[in-house]
DNA sequence: AGCGATACTGCAATCGATTGCAATAACTTA
DNA sequence: TAAGTTATTGCAATCGATTGCAGTATCGCT
């Protein structure tokens, strides 16, 4: 006989002949029930594909098992989503989190209530938060910092923030994409990329590090505005950035997908790529090994930024003090850069 | 004065000078409550921040208002929450779920327990279910349709399932894609992908269809697995196509991942793109018009497919007859299989 | 004044599991 | 044999909100 009816654990004890209370050690192996009660229970709870009710238990015990994961949207381009490198990211922390014992409520923040944080953790219907993206300086995180709301962010540190932020080193990453595209004879520099949101405005940084420690004139780099997709890119290289051919010999991407708009343009303007103009994006996603010319990019370690984040906020539920990471990058060399081969 | 501490219905309760019932009452608007008791109680419950306590909720009122979504994770390549494709299905779902004021439960297969449904039902963690992509037939989604758990599945039909089937219409697609080769003059067709996948298999079935219309003979489409990635795309096309050349004139890959994979080899391999080997995708990623030659596709419909899936789900939890949906594609003709411009 | 109708409000049970504390049984040890 | 342990188990309160039903005013109308 299988479930016919949804089973509590009152129906349990009852089967095994014992109260609630003991069916209920019994079940999470609460040693001071005997060795042969306990296995009576479980045996007949197996049977029963009973599965403790979640809701109950989490009421009782005042914690619901469940971490928030909010994804920071750009309302402009409702970018977020859809960017492959976050998929990524959102992968390895759901399977952390499970590892974990926890589930993974996930949303939007266009989605979210204007104040999600309490919508989440008032209502405990998590225990802590993740937030991916700080977008353009949200004060709603400066505003969750001033509580004891536990959670993290994935973004840009700028070492002034006052809460646990976990992210590349974008700052480093953006100096060995700028040092590469020197060592690659590159004379003018461009970026592409909105520098408003933390982690691109760190990406430029080193890029201007790079630059400066070889004894370039400030004005050999130049930045362009430009949001997080292809489209962008490709729109901001054909209307801005062939006016300053043929000098222009170098783009730096804040985003693969950003390179790869620019890489359209430039090849549908004939432009030689690399020798003409050598280009570097951001991130490693799947497809910029795929394009033709192949993307140069410095990669982001997925693995252990997902990791990173649940361990770290899964400390700061504890009590502990969480610290903020900076995940080492790594260039990677391809097609669209390499002048010498 | 704010939250101090964590404020229960029954403070603020007291605080207003009514009972609990009055005040919950009071809270969800029920019209048998007097208009400035009303009010006060909502005054009162807004100056202190309080948010009901979802889990006590839940509890009582049996529901969870969460809806769990199960990736169907392909344990090879662990594909599916890397393709763009499905990431933006997530966030439509995400969007729709919480318009409907639900909260969305992420899990991967890989990540949950091996009779999800299960721990996410029985445990009361969600009211239904939403499941991406039924993988080379998942034996369990036929289990659980034999249970009445609420659950709907995006994916393939072949119209012998049990169960609600939402999807692309795929065989059109097919169809769609392998009639567009065929007026561009390709007289030997591969299709690349996996037909041990339910909605692959029908793209395949669509392309033979169109082949057969067209009165070829049925050894002019070849049929090559893949995985579904750039890589595995790249791969094939190198190990398996080349040799097939100059006969083979056009390619039907089964995404638009394993497209721009084979584009690479074909392209590294000198082949010209359309003239010599025309190239289609599947599902209209956002880089496919940004790859050079930029990539034509049969573009899915990820925001009605979002709707429909919740929809349809509500539908079933309301205990509505669900139905399978089969929702229009859209041939985009770009550069990489257009012979005459 | 009397009586039912109407409009609010509150009591108390309930959802299902967890857990502090008391109770009982069994077993030692002096 | 009595007192003291130790090993198990159960009672009952608790988590926080919701809701059926009963209770109390207030009002209108004859």
């Amino acid at each position: 006989m299988n479930s016919k009816k949804m089973m509590t654990l009152a129906e349990i004890a009852k089967l095994a002949g014992v109260s609630e209370s003991t069916a209920s050690r019994a079940l999470r192996d609460n040693p001071v029930i005997n060795q042969q009660t306990r296995q009576k229970v479980q045996a007949i709870a197996a049977e029963h594909q009973f599965k403790v009710n979640a809701t109950a238990r989490n009421l009782r015990t005042q914690k619901s098992y469940t971490i928030a994961v909010i994804i920071a949207f750009d309302p402009k381009t409702q970018q977020a989503v859809s960017d492959p490198f976050l998929l990524e990211l959102l992968g390895v922390i759901a399977d952390e989190l499970s590892r974990h014992g926890y589930d993974m409520l996930l949303s939007t923040s266009k989605t979210a209530d204007k104040n999600w944080g309490h919508y989440y953790l008032d209502a405990k219907r998590a225990d802590g938060l993740i937030i991916i993206g700080q977008g353009e300086h949200d004060p709603r995180i400066d505003a969750l910092s001033q509580t004891k709301v536990p959670f993290v962010v994935w973004g840009g540190s700028n070492g002034e923030e006052n809460y646990p932020v976990i992210g590349s080193d974008n700052r480093q990453g953006g100096r060995l994409a700028a040092e590469h595209l020197l060592s690659q004879g590159c004379r003018q520099l461009v970026f592409l990329g909105d520098i408003r949101h933390n982690e691109i405005e760190q990406r430029h940084l080193g890029m201007l590090d790079a630059c400066q420690a070889s004894g370039f004139a400030s004005d050999a780099v130049q930045q362009l505005t430009c949001d997080f997709t292809a489209q962008a890119g490709y729109l901001q290289t054909q209307q801005h950035l062939f006016a300053r051919l043929p000098e222009l010999d170098g783009i730096f991407a804040a985003s693969d997908a950003i390179a790869m708009g620019a890489m359209k343009a430039l090849l549908e303007h004939n432009i030689a790529i690399p020798q003409q103009v050598a280009l570097i994006g951001f991130d490693d996603i799947a497809m910029s090994a795929y394009c033709t010319p192949s993307l140069s990019t410095v990669k982001q370690n997925t693995q252990s930024g997902g990791k990173a984040l649940v361990s770290q906020l899964l400390a700061r539920m504890r009590g502990q003090q969480p610290l903020s990471e900076q995940l080492a990058v790594k260039l990677l060399c391809r097609q669209s850069s390499l002048r010498r081969l």
